[in-house]
DNA sequence: CGGAACTTTGACACATATCAAAGTGTGTGG
DNA sequence: CCACACACTTTGATATGTGTCAAAGTTCCG
C-alpha cells in the first residue's frame, strides 16, 4: 500500500524496538488507548521489547486500509484525522465514524481475517503501526494486557453500536448536537479545546455519518447558530452554550 | 432469575454431561452455530466432556437475561423466538434484533462483564445454557474451537452492524423488505419454510427494530400486499413474488 | 360474552429530501 | 501575484415520506 511506504522518522533516532516504542509512546497522545505500552509493569515492558513498531505517514485522501485488505496491524493515530467507510453491496458507501489523534483504527477487522471497511485520511496524518500478531502473542503472556485490550475493543464496539442505534430514533437537530458534543468530548480527552475546533470533514461526510443530506446538515448548523448555541464559520465551530446544546439531546421523552 | 428455574428435561435422561450434550446436539437445530459440539474431532469431543450443559424453558414474556446481569453463559435457542432489547439512557428501549431456534443469544456481553441488553421470549421457548467459563477453558485447548467461536462472534457483529448501518439510509418499504427477506432466509436456514411463516413479533416491535412507527409498518405491509409481492393476514406472511421483493432492495442507485 | 391487545385505515402535520442557484474558499498554473 | 477552476457551503422553493392523532376492525383469552 502506497500510503505506508514512508520511512519512519522514529526508526532514525531509535535503533531498537523498545527504545523506539518508548519514544513513540512517551510523547504520544495515544494515552490509555495505546494498548501495548500503557499499564504495563517494568518486567512486562521488557517483554514488550519484542514488538516492532513503526510510524507511517498517510497523505490526505489516501487510504490506510481498504475493505478486503488482509488484517495485519492496528493503527494508532498519532496526528491527523480519519474517516471510516463501509461499502454497501450496491457500490454506495457510508461514513461509519471518525478517528482523531489518540485513537485506534483497525479494530473492525479483529475476529475476521480481513478489514471490513476503509479508513481514509481527511488530512495529512501519521499513524503508529501495531502488528497484531505480535500484540496477540504478547497478550498471551500478559493477562493485564489481554484484559485491557478486550475492554478497549468492546468499549469501542458498544460505543459505536450505541451511537448507530440512537441515530435511528433522533431528529436531525439531535444528531448534529450529538456529533458536535461527541467531537468536543474527544478533542478534550486528547488535550485539545473542547469549545472550539475545526471540523475536518465536509458537510456531506457529516451527513453520511448521521444519515442526513448535506443541505440538512448545513441548515441545522445555521439554525443552531441562529439560536445562539454555536458559532459556525465554514469548518470552524465554537460551542457557545453547551448546556443548551446538551438539552437538545436531553429533551426527548417518549 | 425466575425464567431459568425450570428443571431441565435433558438432565433426567442423560446423567453425564457428554451424553447429555450429544443428546442435545444430535437432534438439535443449532447446527453449525452450536459452538462446542460441532466441528470437533473424536478426541476434542472427549475434552468437551467437561462442559456441563443444561436446557431451560423461558415463558412468553419472560427475560432470558437483563441489562446489567452478570455475563455467565451463552444461550442456544432450541425452540421459540426472542427479541433483543437495548435500554437507552433516557429509559426508552429499542428492539435490536430477533433470534429464532438455531441461533445464539448473549454474545453482546462478550468482552464486557455484563449483558448490555435484554433478551425477552416472544413465545414459550427453550434454550441450551452454555457456561462461558467452561467454553473459554475448552477453547484454550482446542484451537479450532477458538477460531470457530471467534468467527461466529464476529460474523454476528458484522451482520448486525451492517443491518443497522443499512437501515439508516433506507426507506420504510426497503426496511420491511429487508426484514422479511432476512427472516425468510433464516427460517430456511434452520429448516422451516422460506415462503410462509408466522411473525412472532408485533407491528410495534417490528417498527422499533426498523426505526418506524407501527402504523407505518402496517401500511407498508398492506401496500406490499396490494402490489402482489406478499400476502399478509395479521401475523401470517406468505412471500408471493420473491424476485420483486428483492428488487425493492435492489433499486437503490444513488 | 366482554375486554384487552393488537391491527388497519384515514386525515392531516411536519421534517427532511430534492432541485436549483448563488456564495465562499482554496489550490494551481500562467 | 492574479485568475480561474473546482470543491464545498449556504439558502430558497417545493415535493414527499413518515409521524401523529383518531377511530373502527380483528383476534385472543379469560
Amino acid at each position: 500500500m502506497k500510503a505506508l511506504s514512508a520511512v519512519t522518522v522514529a526508526a532514525d533516532r531509535a535503533p531498537d524496538a523498545i527504545a523506539q516504542c518508548q519514544t513513540v509512546c512517551s510523547d504520544c497522545n495515544l494515552r490509555e488507548l495505546c494498548v501495548p505500552c500503557c499499564g504495563l509493569t517494568r518486567h512486562e515492558k521488557d517483554v514488550a521489547e519484542r514488538l516492532a513498531f513503526h510510524r507511517s505517514r498517510v497523505r490526505r485522501g489516501a487510504s490506510l486500509y481498504r475493505t478486503g485488505d488482509r488484517f495485519a496491524s492496528l493503527f494508532g493515530v498519532r496526528s491527523g484525522f480519519f474517516k471510516k467507510l463501509a461499502l454497501l453491496e450496491d457500490g454506495r458507501h457510508q461514513v461509519t465514524g471518525f478517528k482523531m489523534a489518540g485513537e485506534l483504527l483497525g479494530m473492525d477487522a479483529i475476529g475476521t481475517e480481513r478489514h471490513t471497511g476503509n479508513a481514509v485520511a481527511l488530512e495529512n496524518s501519521e499513524v503508529c503501526v501495531i502488528p497484531f500478531a505480535g500484540l496477540q502473542a504478547l497478550a498471551q503472556e500478559i493477562p493485564s494486557l489481554q484484559r485491557h485490550f478486550r475492554r478497549t475493543m468492546s468499549r469501542e464496539i458498544v460505543r459505536e453500536q450505541g451511537m448507530m442505534l440512537q441515530l435511528g430514533t433522533m431528529s436531525a437537530e439531535e444528531r448534529l448536537a450529538l456529533l458536535l458534543l461527541d467531537l468536543s468530548r474527544r478533542f478534550a480527552m486528547y488535550g485539545y479545546s473542547s469549545t472550539e475546533f475545526n471540523l475536518r470533514m465536509t458537510r456531506d461526510e457529516m451527513g453520511s455519518y448521521l444519515g442526513l443530506k448535506l443541505e440538512t446538515v448545513s441548515r441545522i448548523l445555521s439554525r443552531l447558530q441562529g439560536e445562539g448555541l454555536i458559532r459556525v464559520k465554514q469548518k470552524f465551530i465554537r460551542i457557545l452554550d453547551r448546556p443548551r446544546l446538551e438539552q437538545v439531546l436531553g429533551r426527548r421523552q417518549d
